[in-house]
DNA sequence: TAGGCCATGTAATGTGTTACATGATTAG
DNA sequence: CTAATCATGTAACACATTACATGGCCTA
């Protein structure tokens, strides 16, 4: 039930489907994404349900376009799922699932390999945030306690997402260095071991 | 594609749909989960495809257990999703979302509630990890480099886990902090501001 | 003139949760 | 006697991605 109130939060300004569809991939990028395919049914619905009202105008480029705005009932749905406490979900890492499983391939070098690999591509990913927020730092200075109201909450969820993609990072290097001690001791544990998990073995 | 690579990776060992799911709440709640209604139709459809077989057991409490091993093919199979490299996917937080939309409350005191409320759910995670951590280092030692294969593995996203949530906890002090900060400034950008996002102002 | 952006929508398919239905065994 | 655990499955629904379909305007 999260896409419903997420478009809810961002019509805080009128906007149509496209519109929405952009603030996802700039702003939100780091917590939420969402395809047009899902977006434009949900606001109808969400219509149909009178948490939203649409007016069709013609649009400079290309076709009309159908702005969607908050309805009083559509205020009131966003305010109670935002007093309704946190929304803690399943996290779900496919990548991490390769790691648990990757002994069974059988060669270690294969795990460094993957792990360099996923450490590049987090470390890129933490390079945007960090610009992000360099930005924000150099237009608004420091202190995100001085913020506007809105800019002080989305700064803090950048400040998330820089923290917790940087954990991951660091987490990379720990276990690239874990494997890189592991590779130069003598192979007793592949050789004479039997691949066990930490369960069978206790 | 991921629950069915996961499966493949599970049935390490001959196993049930339900012993599965028991895995899932086990030992890799933190990166996965999966429920019976989704378990037992994927097992079925990846016998149908031959990266499995079954065979019908009784057992000793209950009724029949459907006992999945891996096929040749279905080894294959998990071998080349771990060396395709790493599967990243979107990251979804709906809390984040909430925080991002917070400021439409109007009263920063919610806004702080709420983080003090999240700071307690990711800190009892978080307790939860550190227990196995602590359980599997008074067994093996600190030192993972020393575990069996499998259990390095394991040992590796248990870690991800303990950073990942470790850094969010940390996140949620440095956010309460500056909560503090603000409410103790003279009320100026909760009432003469406008609630402006930051794009708005740039 | 080719490709990208603007702009809306539907259809097919894939992924995941919850509820329903059944029924034996065991521990409190 | 009651509740939990063992054990399998289906059906309905909810959530999400990808492909298809359309077509004008602008830039290289």
């Amino acid at each position: 039930m999260s896409l419903k109130h997420i478009l809810l939060g961002l019509l805080r300004e009128p906007a149509t489907g496209y519109d929405l569809k952009a603030a996802f991939n700039e702003s939100i990028s780091h917590f939420w994404s969402a395809e047009l395919g899902q977006i434009y049914p949900t606001l109808r619905r969400l219509e149909d349900a009178g948490l939203l009202h649409s007016r069709v105008e013609p649009s400079e480029k290309g076709p009309n376009r159908r702005v969607y705005s908050l309805t009083d009932e559509g205020r009131e749905e966003l305010l109670e799922w935002l007093r309704g406490g946190p929304v803690v979900g399943v996290e779900r890492f496919a990548y991490l699932a390769q790691v648990f499983f990757m002994d069974t391939v059988g060669d270690l070098h294969e795990t460094r390999a993957f792990m360099a690999a996923l450490r590049q591509r987090l470390n890129e990913w933490l390079a945007r945030l960090r610009a992000i927020e360099a930005d924000i730092n150099g237009t608004y200075g420091n202190a995100p306690e001085h913020y506007p109201d809105a800019g002080f909450h989305q700064f803090a969820t950048l400040r998330m997402g820089i923290r917790s993609i940087g954990s991951k990072v660091e987490w990379c290097d720990e276990t690239l260095a874990a494997i890189d001690r592991r590779l130069t001791m003598a192979p007793s544990a592949d050789d004479t071991g039997e691949c066990r998990t930490l369960e069978e073995t206790r």
